[in-house]
DNA sequence: CCTGACGACTCAGAAATTTTCGA
DNA sequence: ATCGAAAATTTCTGAGTCGTCAG
């Protein structure tokens, strides 16, 4: 299949980046200035009343019930928590009682538990490394060890501490070894830190592999125009090709898809062709479409010798160039692979989606490698755009991607250190969060009061970003699809009633966020809150900025002025991991089975994943799979039933007796498994609980949450997670708290 | 100081692929 | 043990956040 590093040799046909205005326009029309500049794109005024359409996804239907009942299972499963958040319907109170919710978070927790007795503090040594720097501190210090480091020059630096084999003598009745086909593991969580700003002082790599070269189509598939056969140049076939994929998808029935499409393709046309083909309606695509599918078919049904003989090229090819050397370790590459071209896929309401995404050549490609590193070779006949030797960042390769002009880098595997650092790095300033979150709070707090507009308008954003766990939201262009986060809320995007299903103060938000999935809540606030709120729509439209004197810039130097090196999404990385923390001492069966406290580890994750509106498509497959669900509970009950009727017909303390209640006792056990597997699934349907996990959730809490109620780590994270959080395994133990 | 351009890196859900499940 | 379906995992690449620099 793809042959790894071959290109045709024209080099011709890549040069323009056509439309790839570089220039974006930001506005933002603060109220102010609105009539001044209306040179530019105003998008709000156009866009106004466009929100709300539903997007591919489920966001669209009517409302709030929707999610609304899982949300809800969770959230009551979440009892009388203060997660309440998501909570949809009946409205819940975001705080309990002005007392209660002075409170932070965090010393409510306390309250509740008393695990922390655990008091902490005989770690073992090696487990209280220093953190990670701090963005911009110097920790050279204590610490013996080879430490020739920080500036001696690149080189191969020799091998510093090397991989600590687990070689295995294993005398200390330690944490068993992760062994396993685990090659030589990295540990640079128990290295100095390097300096700040340099990431890598050697860094070799084989550079990327590029899109197979398009193959014509035989023959015998034919293109049809009008209902005649055309035969196709081969570059307007190629990109007839692309849309010819998504005939059978939604796409294709969106105007704006098929006329971006429609015209970039003509652009690759012959002036022949322009001239015949002037109508995308009357094109037909179906040959070629069966024609992939066929493939796709055939690819499905090869013998095994050849899938794995295909399997075994990958391999090499993953293991050629999928791994580049970086500071004397191996480390993987996150995608070595080009992105092949075809047609652009925004998500919502792209104002670009079907447009042609080229294919990218080397001389599009700018290659970063260390001066003393061998450099990459291009494939045959190509060069490269650029050989670059810049130690600050972390990309190894980057091209700019015509349809919206952005970079796009290959950088390396979640794996790596570069990557494992920074994560480890994030839940250590999530933590110190956690130290001043209820200081912050009273200092939001005390600002809803304020003389200064810009001020009230800061605190309430920060108490929606704190209490809701909303992003920052950063001005857009008008080419993009209009989503929004907290400072860029419009007043279309919220609602206040003094008193609604029973409580006072009530907002609803209903917006489309990030991937233009919608944000629906309905949350009682604070009564300064509501009345700031309702101060700041004061006769304002509906497509105007609900903080018009505040952006993200601005939040966020107050925030560095408050703690430093804190952000918005901090919050939302804290409150995650807080609450995941407090759900698992809310919720785990200390004495249940290892399936009950991987249910309850699956609510705790979800009440997160509400917290993030991390949603999914309800899978195709849910419907049915719910109603085998069904099925086979039944049958389990009755298999329960039938092994109780024979027991009873056995005596007493006979070893037949004693089987047969083994037997019930498993069969129960079955049942009940199934019964929370169903309760898990369908309360989960429409919730992805990978995003949270992946980027939100302190990797200690869960391990440590493992090892403390003995649960194989296994059950919480699978291979990839488990690589992932390495560091965290061998780091925590099970009196870790985040808090 | 603010504003825009832009660079680099994190985080997102869908789709593709692989593995596991269960008649 | 087999085979198709379903579930789990991996890949893919788009969409955010946030810092910096120049004017």
């Amino acid at each position: 299949m793809e042959v790894a590093q071959n290109i045709e040799n024209g080099t011709s046909n890549h040069s323009n980046h056509n439309s790839s205005h570089k220039h974006k326009h930001k506005h933002k029309h603060k109220s102010d200035k609105k009539s001044s500049h209306h040179s530019k794109h105003k998008k709000r005024d156009k866009d106004r009343d466009r929100h709300r359409e539903s997007s591919s996804k489920s966001n669209g239907d009517s409302g709030s019930p929707r999610k609304s009942e899982a949300v809800a299972a969770a959230v009551e499963v979440a009892a009388e928590v203060k997660i309440e958040r998501r909570s949809l319907s009946p409205v819940k109170k975001m705080e309990v009682d002005d007392s209660e919710d002075d409170r932070p978070l965090s010393s409510r927790i306390q309250v509740k538990k008393n695990y922390d007795s655990d008091s902490e503090d005989d770690k073992p040594l090696i487990h209280r490394k220093p953190p990670p720097p701090t963005t911009s501190q110097k920790r050279k210090s204590n610490h013996s060890s080879d430490d020739s480091d920080s500036d001696s020059k690149p080189l191969r630096k020799k091998s510093k501490k090397q991989v600590k084999k687990p070689t295995s003598q294993s005398p200390s009745p330690k944490k068993k070894k992760p062994k396993k086909e685990e090659e030589e593991v990295w540990k640079w969580w128990e290295e100095e830190p390097r300096d700040d700003g340099v990431k890598w002082n050697f860094l070799e790599h084989k550079g990327p592999v590029f899109a197979a070269k398009y193959e014509k189509l035989p023959k015998s598939v034919h293109f049809k125009y009008d209902g005649k056969v055309v035969k196709l140049s081969e570059d307007a076939e190629e990109v007839a090709g692309f849309y010819s994929r998504f005939i059978e998808h939604e796409y294709t029935t969106k105007e704006k898809f098929n006329e971006n499409f429609f015209k970039d393709w003509r652009r690759t046309m012959t002036a022949d062709e322009k001239k015949t083909i002037t109508d995308l309606r009357k094109c037909d695509f179906r040959e070629i479409n069966e024609y992939f599918k066929l493939k796709s078919e055939e690819r499905k049904s090869m013998s095994k010798e050849e899938k794995l003989c295909q399997k075994e090229e990958n391999e090499r090819i993953a293991e050629e160039f999928g791994i580049c050397v970086l500071d004397g370790h191996k480390e993987k590459i996150g995608n070595f692979r080009i992105e092949p071209p075809g047609l652009f896929r925004g998500r919502g309401d792209h104002p670009k989606m079907g447009m042609l995404k080229k294919r990218i050549f080397p001389e599009d490609v700018i290659i970063n490698c260390s001066k003393d590193a061998v450099v990459p070779k291009p494939p045959e006949s190509h060069r490269w755009k650029e050989v670059r030797h810049d130690n600050t960042v972390t990309w190894l390769a980057c091209w700019i991607e015509n349809v919206q002009g952005q970079t796009k880098y290959v950088m390396l595997n979640p794996t790596s250190r570069l990557k494992g650092e920074k994560d480890w790095l994030k839940y250590e300033k999530a933590r110190e969060l956690a130290k001043h979150i209820h200081k912050i709070r009273e200092n939001y707090k005390n600002d809803f009061k304020s003389k200064e507009m810009r001020v009230r308008q800061r605190a309430v954003a920060l108490y929606f970003i704190d209490k809701l766990a909303l992003r920052a939201g950063n001005e857009k262009d008008e080419d993009q699809a209009d989503t929004v986060g907290c400072c860029s809320l419009r007043v279309e995007h919220i609602e206040l009633f003094d008193e609604k299903d029973g409580q006072e103060s009530v907002v609803t938000f209903d917006f489309l966020g990030k991937d233009s999935i919608r944000y629906f809540n309905q949350v009682t606030v604070e009564k300064r809150v509501f009345k700031n709120l309702k101060l700041f729509m004061e006769s304002k439209k509906p497509g105007d900025d609900l903080f018009d004197r505040l952006n993200t810039q601005i939040l966020n130097k107050h925030l560095n002025d408050l703690l430093s090196g804190l952000t918005a999404k901090v919050f939302r990385t804290y409150n995650a991991s807080h609450t995941l923390q407090e759900q698992l001492d809310e919720l785990t069966p200390v004495n249940g089975s290892v399936n009950e406290k991987v249910l309850a580890y699956n609510r705790a994750n979800r009440a997160v994943a509400v917290l993030c509106n991390h949603q999914r498509a309800v899978p195709k497959s849910h419907e049915k799979s719910m109603e085998n669900l069904v099925t086979k509970i039944q049958q389990k009950k009755d298999d329960v039933k039938k092994v109780k009727k024979e027991l009873k017909g056995l005596s007493r303390g006979s070893k037949d007796h004693e089987k047969k209640s083994a037997q019930l006792r498993r069969t129960e056990e079955q049942l009940k498994k199934l019964e929370m597997t169903k309760t898990d699934k369908d309360e989960g349907k429409e919730i992805a609980l990978g995003t949270s996990k992946l980027n939100y959730l302190d990797p200690r809490i869960s391990i440590a949450w493992c090892k403390k109620h003995d649960v194989p780590i296994e059950k919480v994270y699978n291979k990839t997670l488990r690589a992932k959080f390495r560091w965290a395994i061998d780091m925590a133990d099970k009196k870790y708290r985040f808090d």
